[in-house]
DNA sequence: CTACCGTTATATCGGAGCGATATACTTCTC
DNA sequence: GAGAAGTATATCGCTCCGATATAACGGTAG
């Protein structure tokens, strides 16, 4: 789940972990949290697993624009000024860059590989839908409609048996009703994946326009 | 979290772990879905702490309605005859009772003990708010509130400054739909809230109002 | 009657995520 | 020039989850 997250980050740009973090949470902030504690073992994980690789630090990466001067003392004098002077020069940090390997990776996590299709899983992989063809987007949106009407068909007819005092039913109830919008939400975005595929598949007709 | 679910339904009635997932899963299945993984261990770990205790099997429990009839082959075809014709006759199945050290627990989790106060955490408490004071309830739902806005205002501001493709547009968007509709919620729950207080401070002479 | 299957029920294991915490360097501010 | 605030990596302990194992019972098909 986190893996699919940095590898889909990674996929735009190298990023150290500090940044993928930052993004996470200004991006998806409402959908999921990412801590250290999680983000850092999963780096771990995906460099073990040869999904990504250590870039170095972007500030001595980049191999020096001024050509060589000729003279030893000159180039450690970039250095020297590189460190002190630049505002680039950070403390030691770690350049995450994906591999092929990690975009095979991120492929089969987007496509549904992993098991979970729970709200956060699914918000992910549709965040990044513009790394999958039109037919594997619409198998997505439709794969989670279908799952939000079965949980929602499950809860209802359990809580039609049972009564509940005012609070929890106000809970329930609430969270039915999100269901349902969500439902409604994925019904307009398959909508118009809909139209788009037909668009694309026959581009030369009439105009686009959504909504 | 876990712990906060168990002790809200065993404060209703003893249960057994397998009835305990049932009913969490059918009232608020939407909202934790808790697994077997969690459940047991959550269990024991109550037990250790002496928050609930196991109180037997029923079937065994209870004794015997019929008195002792002085002969042993009648008593044992009492066993049999449970064991064999009765439907409560179950395997082995561990009944747990709250004690008080978990009823104490309960108020204490129930409170806002707890650090998270993420969407489940919320709605499981809301949800056993009955058990709270009406101040307390107040609290909870204000506290709430306030965490939305915050989460919210975090989010928009960022987001403001980067671009997003459609798809994760579309997600960021939803969400933030999604919390201003958890808002609009709070707030009417916050308002009858009040008016109920209201309401039950003052049986007698004037009103108390905060605010 | 027995052999099998679906349901009820408890339990454990490995892995993933989280919150708290530690550490260290830089940049800003007074 | 000293201390606060921000940037950055890392680890620990805990909880939770999904998968899996085990076992007893009820029903039913042969």
């Amino acid at each position: 789940m986190l893996d699919l997250a940095i590898l889909g980050l990674l996929e735009e740009r190298d990023l150290h972990g500090y940044e993928i973090r930052k993004q996470l949470r200004e991006h998806l902030g409402l959908l999921a949290n990412v801590s250290f504690g999680s983000l850092y073992p999963a780096l771990s994980r995906l460099v073990e697993a040869g999904a990504v690789e250590i870039a170095g630090d972007p500030a001595e990466e980049r191999p020096p624009r001024t050509p060589p001067t000729g003279s030893l003392s000159g180039e450690l004098a970039v250095f020297r000024t590189r460190r002190h002077t630049s505002p680039r020069s950070r403390r030691s940090r770690k350049v995450y860059r994906i591999t092929d390997e990690g975009r095979r990776t991120f492929a089969r996590l987007l496509a549904g590989g992993s098991p979970a299709d729970d709200a956060r899983s699914f918000g992910l992989r549709l965040a990044f839908a513009r790394h999958l063809g039109p037919q594997a987007r619409l198998a997505l949106l439709e794969r989670r409609r279908a799952a939000l009407l079965q949980r929602l068909g499950e809860v209802q007819a359990a809580s039609a048996g049972t009564p509940l005092d005012v609070y929890a039913r106000s809970v329930v109830e609430h969270t039915v009703e999100g269901v349902h919008q969500d439902i409604r939400w994925l019904d307009r975005l398959i909508d118009t994946e809909r139209r788009g595929a037909a668009l694309t598949a026959e581009p030369v007709a009439h105009a686009a326009e959504d909504r």
